[in-house]
DNA sequence: CTGAAAGCGCTAACAA
DNA sequence: TTGTTAGCGCTTTCAG
C-alpha cells in the first residue's frame, strides 16, 4: 500500500489514450481521432485496426479534452428548486428530453429556495461552461449572471422571472389563473374567502395573491387581513392559518391554496373539520381527481419544454430580444371548488 | 451577418483566460491560478491587483481545463429510470444533497426503462470522466461498465441490483415487504388475493411478486393463474386486469399493486366498483393517508443519500469487496388493508 | 488517405 | 513571493 498507490501520471485511473491507441493500432494520433469521431478519409481496413486497439484497450475519449479544444460542452445546467418537489419532476424531466434530442447532458442542481445557493449553482455551472442555462430563480437579483450572458451562456429563466435583468423567462399565468380560481369560488356564492400561500418575495406566490385581490375586487368584495395568509410553506404553518380562519367569529367559507404544498397540507387540515369547506388549489396534485379537490392545474412539462426549446433555438444562433412566455392555466372543477357557503 | 460571426480563436463567446487576467493585472500566470484558488504564498497587494483584473474583466475559471489537468471532475452521474416519477424526486435530491456535501456536482439523466439508452447514458457519462456513477438499472446485463469500473469509475446500483457484474448496490427489502404486505390482507381474512405488478424482467417487480408467491405459500393458499396480472403499469392494461380480476366468477377480494403508479391506477379503478376491495400498494404516495390506502413504504430518500454516501467512500479510496445493503420497508395501515372480505 | 505540430486553459514542478 | 516551463488528451491546421 505504500508506494504502489503513488502513479502520478497516471491520471482517470489510469485510462488509456488516443495516443496508446495509435501506438497499439500503428498508426497515427489523427487517425484515430476521425475514426472515434466517425469522420471520413480513412481504409476500412486503418479503421478495422484502430477499432480492435480501441477494444482491445477498452479505450473511452476523454470529452473533457474534446470541451476543451471544442469550446462547446454539449451541456446544459438547470437550477431548480426542489428536484423532489412534484412538480418541478416533469419539468426537469420535460427539459432533459429536448437537451437529449439536442444530444445535450443536464446538469442539476436545487437551490433551496435559497437565494445564494442559487447564485453558487448557476456560476459553478458557468464555470463548468455549460452551454446554456435555465433557472428556476430563488433570488430576486440576478446581475451577478450578467457576465456570464455576455460572455455567452444561453439563459433561460423558468417559472419565475429574472429580477433586474433582462432576459428570456417562460412562465404561468399565476395571476390570471389564481383570480380564475377565485372567481370560480365567488360565483360559486362564497363571499369570504381565505387566501394561503407561499413567502410574497417568490414572484409566483405575489402574484396569485394579487390574482386574489383582482378576483375579489371584481366582485366589489372586501378583503379583510385575517383573510390573507402568507409564508412559509411548512405544514405547521398552514395548519395554523386554516385553524384561524376557520375560527374567526365570522369566519372564511372557501379557501384558496397558493401552490401545492400548501394545498397538500390545507386538504388534511380540512379533512378533520366538520363545517365542509369550499377549496380551489393552484397546482394540480396526484389523486386531487379522486378527492374532489379543485385545481388551477399548470402544465409543469410544458414550461420546462419551452423553456429548454427557447434555449436551444438561442444555442442555434437565433438572436432575438429576450422574451417573456406566459401559459395559460385550467381549472379543473371536481367538487371541492363547487361547495356553496353554509348559509345558502 | 457574413462575416461578422466567424471569430474562430473566440470560443466560450470570447471569455478572459488567466493569462488574459495575468497581463493586465502585470504579474504572472502561476500568480493568477494562486489567487483564483486561494493558494497561500501571494503578497495581499498583489492579490488585490489580480482581483481587481478579475472583476474587470469578467474572469471565471474555466474547470474544463482545470479537469483535463486535475484528473478529477468533481461531478458525479446519476442514470435513473425517469426523474418525474415522484420516486425517483426524493432519491435524486438525496443523492444531490450528499453530493454537493462533497463539493460534487450531479449530472443525471432517464432511461426510461430502456437498456440501450441506460447504457448510452452511462457511458456519455463515463466519457466525461465523471468521478463515480450512480445508476438505477433498467437492463439486466451491466457487463459494458466493466472496462469502466476497472479504469476507477466508482459505481453503485441503487433501487436494483447490477446484472452479471459484481457491484455495490443498494435497494429496498422488495420481497419481504411484499411479503409483508400480502400477509397482512391474508391475516385480516383474505383467501383470495390478487398481484398486479410490474414487467417481471425488472428485479423489484419479480421479487415482489415472490414476495406475493411465498406469503400466500406460508399461509397454504393456492394462487390461480387469473389472480397474477405482471406487465406494462400503463393505465389500460393495470385496469383491464383489475376489471377481469374483480369479474371472474370467484373474484378476488383483495388486491396487492406492484408500485406506485399501478397503485394510483388501482386506487382509481377500486373507487368506481360497487364491492369494497381490500387493497395494499407498494410505494406510498402523496395523499395516500387521506384516501386510506395502506401500503408499504419505501423510504427512497435513504436509498438516494446511502448509495451515495457508498459512493464517495470508494471515491475517497476505501477499497472493501462490492457489497448489497438491504433497507427495510414499513407497512402502513390506514383502512385499504384491513377491509375484510365480503363473506365474513 | 494519413500524420506531425500547435495549442485549448489550466495546474504541477521547478527555478529564480 | 513570484514566474517559467511542460504537459493533461484532444481537435485543428496543414503538410505529406
Amino acid at each position: 500500500m505504500a508506494d504502489i498507490a503513488r502513479r502520478p501520471d497516471h491520471r482517470y485511473g489510469n485510462r488509456p489514450t488516443m495516443k496508446d491507441v495509435a501506438a497499439r493500432a500503428g498508426v497515427g494520433l489523427k487517425t484515430v481521432s476521425r475514426v472515434v469521431n466517425g469522420e471520413p478519409g480513412v481504409t476500412p481496413d486503418t479503421e478495422r485496426r484502430v477499432q480492435e486497439a480501441i477494444e482491445i484497450l477498452g479505450f473511452r475519449r476523454n470529452d473533457s479534452a474534446r470541451v476543451l479544444r471544442k469550446g462547446r460542452t454539449a451541456t446544459v445546467g438547470l437550477v431548480l428548486e426542489d428536484l423532489a418537489d412534484p412538480f418541478y419532476g416533469p419539468l426537469s424531466r420535460a427539459v432533459e428530453e429536448v437537451a437529449r434530442a439536442h444530444g445535450a447532458l443536464l446538469i442539476n442542481g436545487s437551490s433551496a429556495e435559497d437565494p445564494y445557493r442559487e447564485q453558487e449553482l448557476a456560476l459553478a455551472l458557468c464555470a463548468r461552461r455549460v452551454d446554456g442555462l435555465i433557472v428556476i430563480p430563488a433570488g430576486t437579483d440576478h446581475r451577478y449572471l450578467e457576465p456570464e450572458i455576455r460572455a455567452g451562456v444561453a439563459t433561460v429563466f423558468v417559472d419565475r422571472p429574472a429580477g433586474l435583468i433582462d432576459a428570456d423567462a417562460v412562465l404561468s399565468d399565476s395571476f390570471g389563473g389564481a383570480r380564475d380560481g377565485v372567481a370560480h369560488l365567488i360565483a360559486h356564492g362564497h363571499r369570504r374567502i381565505g387566501f394561503i400561500g407561499d413567502r410574497p418575495r417568490i414572484h409566483t406566490a405575489s402574484e396569485r395573491l394579487r390574482g386574489y385581490r383582482a378576483a375579489m375586487e371584481d366582485a366589489s368584495l372586501p378583503v379583510e387581513d385575517a383573510w390573507v395568509s402568507v409564508g412559509s410553506t411548512g405544514p405547521e404553518r398552514v395548519r395554523s392559518a386554516v385553524r384561524e380562519m376557520l375560527a374567526a367569529p365570522e369566519p372564511v367559507t372557501a379557501l384558496f391554496a397558493g401552490n401545492n404544498r400548501v394545498l397538500v397540507t390545507v386538504v388534511r387540515a380540512l379533512s378533520g373539520h366538520p363545517r365542509r369547506v369550499a377549496l380551489v388549489g393552484f397546482d394540480d396534485i396526484e389523486l386531487a381527481d379522486l378527492l374532489g379537490i379543485t385545481v388551477i392545474a399548470q402544465d409543469a412539462a410544458a414550461l420546462g419544454r419551452t423553456a429548454a426549446e427557447r434555449l436551444f433555438r438561442r444555442l442555434d444562433g437565433v438572436d432575438e430580444a429576450p422574451e417573456r412566455v406566459v401559459l395559460g392555466t385550467t381549472l379543473l372543477a371536481r367538487g371541492s371548488g363547487e361547495i356553496p357557503p353554509p348559509s345558502v
